[in-house]
RNA sequence: GGGGAGAUACUCAAGCGGCCAACGAGGACAGACUGUAAAUCUGUUGGUGUAUUCCUUCGCAGGUUCGAAUCCUGCUCUCCCCA
């Protein structure tokens, strides 16, 4: 293998113009500077996938990469074990082993779809379980626990804050355990730096102290911002489901509106930290959105690079064909015609139910919006007829006028029905014939 | 241990014997306008229903009454003050 020549960028600076900066230590930009160096950032194993909440820390260490560094993703074994008490109003329930190792090895695949394994920055996955499951008691508190004073520990505000509600020790020693995972990455991976949310600033911070106490040696802290959204709800969560990066999740249509329906003041940050087109691309994609934003240049250039990458092409496709069938100017006609793969295909990332061929020549509209296709387009059949006097229901992309009439619609592929609620919201009913 | 306040639909919050399926606000959903955006306006927000009908709901269990979310008794839980 021929010697690669690494070409480096100011991270820092880099990050600045995205938006991504939210407090980070002194010296920090020029300790980068000087060459190759590794960063880490932390996930929790809390769930089998990430989600796009995640996405702004994997966003981060990619970027990093990118400058020429080398990123270093650390998976949560052993911390996630005790439970990070930033941000936590209460004491966290503890994950049971097998459940915690089965996330590990969930995370660390989707990490490895964005990182380049290869080269002299190669970016690496490491488990902090590895280095706690043979370091005993006794020894951690001598060796870490006698170089920070329970006064520092205290200070934090994500210990201050849960004083009055109680913490239990074991959170209490979360800083701590988090802090040595930052010793151990300084000391044997050249990690100078830590990157993390916002909320992880007392925690890394933990770290640079413990280097500097113990090793006498110099670390650096850099946190990202919390994504908010303009209207106040929070980001990466639709009602109250978190958009995963897991196919089985959420699936790559669902994934792909999501950041197709970004509000134009939104997307505007988003492009910044999600995509990894350079400043100068990003700047004329933001210029030209707002000369006429009806477009959204910004939400489909965003949407198509990160469906793919999270999602391969074959994912994306098949998500954007779908956008266009269900929100393009397809009307009844259109639909019938397409064939029985495509309809596949596009549908899959919609909620589907099936229902009897003699259900569906037999009830009403109402009815069989609720009921017969077991609640899951509406929960009552009164909803059903509110919904549907109000004007807010098609099937096949024709409106329904009204709840008592019999669903007579030709069924799509003569097995399938669209039904609609809203402008957003389709379910895919399959007929079958009674007896099967 | 003593004293006080409270528990109402997704959330906050009225109601304190019939006019209560329960004011109002937020949220959510839908319609109009748009650009699958935002803002705005309108509607819906326990179930059934053509319905001013009926059924189930106001912490839990009983009771008083023709009639209770509203009054009484017990229980459970929460908060505050004093020790």
């Amino acid at each position: 293998m021929l010697p690669q020549l690494l070409i480096m960028k100011d991270f820092v600076e880099e990050l600045r113009w995205r938006g991504m900066v939210h407090d980070i230590m002194p010296g920090t930009q020029a300790a980068l500077n000087k060459g190759l160096a590794a960063a880490y950032i932390g996930f929790d194993p809390t769930a089998d996938s990430l989600h796009i909440g995640n996405m702004v820390q994997v966003m981060t260490l990619v970027h990093f990469q990118k400058c020429g560094h080398k990123p270093i993703a650390l998976v949560g074994g052993a911390t996630g074990r005790i439970g990070d008490p930033s941000g936590k109003s209460d004491e966290r329930s503890l994950l049971d082993e097998k459940v915690l190792n089965y996330n590990l090895s969930c995370i660390k695949t989707q990490l490895e779809n964005f990182l380049d394994f290869d080269g002299i920055n190669a970016a690496e996955v490491v488990n902090n379980y590895d280095w706690f499951k043979e370091f005993n008691f006794l020894d951690f508190i001598r060796d870490a626990g006698k170089h920070i004073t329970v006064n520092y520990m205290m200070a934090k505000d994500s210990v201050k804050a849960r004083l009055a509600s109680g913490l239990s020790f074991t959170e209490f020693s979360y800083q701590l355990i988090q802090g040595y995972d930052f010793y151990y990455l300084w000391k044997h991976k050249n990690a100078k730096l830590q990157l993390g949310g916002s909320d992880q600033w007392g925690n890394i911070v933990t770290g640079t102290e413990l280097i500097r106490r113990k090793a006498q040696g110099e670390a650096f802290a850099l946190t990202t911002p919390l994504i908010t959204k303009a209207d106040g709800s929070k980001f990466g969560k639709t009602e109250d489901e978190n958009i995963w990066l897991d196919p089985e999740k959420t699936s790559p249509y669902k994934f792909y509106q999501y950041w197709i329906n970004a509000s134009d003041e939104d997307v505007e940050k988003y492009i910044r930290i999600f995509s990894l087109k350079e400043k100068e691309a990003i700047e004329s994609l933001i210029t030209e959105h707002k000369k006429s934003p009806g477009q959204r240049l910004l939400q489909r250039t965003l949407a198509e690079e990160i469906t793919e990458r999270v999602h391969s092409k074959n994912g994306l496709e098949k998500a954007v064909k779908a956008s266009s069938i269900l929100f393009g100017k397809t009307a009844t006609k259109d639909l019938i015609s397409l064939d029985e793969r495509t309809l596949m295909q596009v549908f899959e990332g919609i909620p589907q139910t099936e229902v009897s061929k003699t259900a569906l020549e037999s009830t009403d509209t109402a009815t069989f919006l609720s009921e017969t296709t077991h609640n899951l387009i509406f929960k009552s059949k009164g909803e059903a007829r509110k919904m549907i006097q109000g004007g807010g229901v098609s099937i096949n992309k024709l409106k329904v006028t009204s709840p008592e009439d019999i669903v007579n619609h030709d069924l799509l592929q003569g097995k399938y029905l669209l039904a609609q609620k809203g402008k957003k919201n389709y379910f895919l009913i399959k007929v079958i014939e009674a007896g099967t």
